[in-house]
DNA sequence: TACTTTTGCTTAAACGTTTAAGCAAATATA
DNA sequence: TATATTTGCTTAAACGTTTAAGCAAAAGTA
């Protein structure tokens, strides 16, 4: 019963060498003879060796580990992300932390905290809803260690930023809509204080008006964008005089409420009312009628943010700076805007 | 500019003290006094001091880290267990790792490798489905810390495991058809060798025994239980010529699939055909008709397997043994079973 | 007053690894 | 043959923290 796990001193003891001569042979150093990296690893394997990384990460002030903020693990996009992000960083010699906020600030901040403590090589993140105060976001930046957002970012902090483009995305589905001759278009939004819900607000608008139809302020909703406020809203644009033809929902999930009070009232989708929700959930697939809807990359922005990641490291030198990568969305169209 | 971080030794630096002494002032020991722990702390947040965790898990030999291995993020099951794991283990001062297999068992391998070589202090996980080959998990035990599973565990172990009751589970599903009425009941399972799903598919046998109700063979399918399963299983069951008048399906996402083939089909669901799923997955309430399903009581599983965890590090001699905690599940009935 | 105990610190080693510096032997170069 | 270079290791310090052991001063006890 070997009650202590074998280190490199035991495997120097065994050979009679010196440790630094098993850490070398270990890394394949170059002044390490062939021989003496044969009998090393051979012991190693011998004495089921599992180097320590809390000693090597300590010496070479490195973890070679990456935090994750992300408001929710449980969403098809974010689980995406991650495991893309995953992919890239394994391949890189890093392993990652992954930390959910569930839409809180104090929790995200806490979990900042807590990786922060963890001693990451930097932090991948995507903020909550209610994040507004980034103070917690500049702590990151004065630990020195690189800072990716994705989706929900912020242009303030001057990172690199990883997304799809919100505002062209809003203008692909007013068109589509458009093209199917609706006149009165709603939109359920999110919170303009978060930048990309207010581009999708902001191209909304735009494109309403670059095709020469009136902007109505009572088609132009702000919400949490639950399900139950996709509900809510929903019930409130069948109240309205003057209903619109379309609804253009900034999350499936509010559109998946908005589809249920739709149904429950037998109006007709798409022939009534056209519906399009954004993020591309596979339920929008499911239900019926299934949901049009944009895409996110999600894959893509994983790979992105990763290597975006990995840029950084390989040279620290660069300073910090605002850096955007924008990717196209792709619209989805599937029977409840056919 | 302070590149470098500050360390306990500036701290005690500024006050003229031993660097020990201000360990001791950080951590609240008895025999500092009250004026230089005053002292320290002050200096401490002066200075922004931020505590090397490395360092520390290093000499303490504990790194407070907890590795947790599941599936898939990205259900709701999961997300909702490892969200209370989390609020359990934070309160005790530990944080958690989380890593997903995507069902495949030679990324379960390499997370295992991960999460030891990060030195955690333990490892709570539920299996993929492909894994029948223990000895990674051995690999654990063999590493001396404490070994938790949940939902997907395995007897042979000998270690902690929390789940419901899927044997007891099958039972309520089937007696709740049979009070409807239903005389044909099959089952879309998952794969007997999975502890689980052969649990259901034993409670299932027996409990249409125990109604004095034939067993059908032809109405007992294994299946890897996803969407796509669902749909060519129940596709399959239509073709009976003694078509079934209930479907009890193992898993959610396959219980949709058949209920889309249903719905495409005609079939009125539950007046034809009655319909229940196994998991709660929120989107069992959202579709029409809403399904029936079982409640696996995440949050309490999550709660528990860190709880367990947490009397393992506190009682570290008390050996590993098989210790199942078995919690009833509970079958929320809709519409699709109405 | 003379002792024991308590208080409040210090010293020094340790955790397991990496790495700069150094040195002897082997090999290459002139 | 004398000198330079390369090879293959060793030594020792370092990363930042914790902690056992120890010690002087202060406080308590007889």
């Amino acid at each position: 019963m070997n009650k202590k796990r074998t280190t490199i001193k035991d495997i120097a003891n065994v050979l009679n060498i010196s440790p630094a001569a098993v850490s070398k042979a270990l890394h394949d150093d170059s002044r390490i003879s062939l021989k003496t990296k044969a009998a090393v690893k051979r012991v190693a394997k011998e004495l089921n060796y599992q180097p320590n990384h809390l000693a090597s990460a300590l010496r070479r002030g490195k973890s070679n580990l990456v935090g994750v903020v992300v408001p929710k693990t449980n969403s098809n996009f974010f689980s995406s992300v991650v495991e893309q992000m995953e992919a890239v960083l394994n391949k890189a010699g890093y392993n990652i932390i992954i930390t959910q906020s569930n839409e809180s600030f104090e929790k995200e901040c806490k979990n900042i905290d807590t990786l922060l403590y963890t001693q990451v090589d930097g932090i991948i993140a995507s903020m909550a809803n209610e994040t507004v105060d980034l103070s917690y976001y500049e702590k990151i930046k004065a630990n020195g260690i690189p800072l990716i957002l994705f989706d929900r970012g912020e242009n303030d902090l001057n990172v690199d930023y990883v997304g799809i483009d919100d505002y062209n995305s809003s203008h692909v589905i007013v068109e589509h809509l458009i093209s199917k001759g609706c006149k009165r278009i709603a939109h359920i939004g999110g919170y303009r204080r978060t930048r990309i819900f207010n581009n999708r607000i902001k191209g909304y608008i735009d494109a309403i008006s670059k095709n020469n139809l009136p902007i109505d302020d009572s088609l132009i909703i702000e919400s949490s964008l639950t399900l139950e406020d996709g509900r809510k809203e929903m019930a409130h644009l069948l109240q309205l005089e003057n209903r619109p033809d379309a609804v253009y929902v900034a999350s499936d999930y509010a559109a998946l409420g908005a589809l249920q009070v739709l149904n429950e009232n037998n109006i007709k989708v798409p022939e009534e009312i056209r519906l399009i929700g954004f993020g591309n959930e596979p339920f929008t697939s499911l239900v019926t009628p299934s949901i049009s809807s944009i895409d996110q990359h999600s894959k893509d922005i994983g790979r992105i943010a990763a290597e975006t990641f990995l840029k950084r490291v390989e040279e620290p030198k660069l300073k910090q700076s605002l850096n955007k990568i924008i990717l196209n969305a792709e619209l989805i169209i599937r029977d409840s805007s056919k």
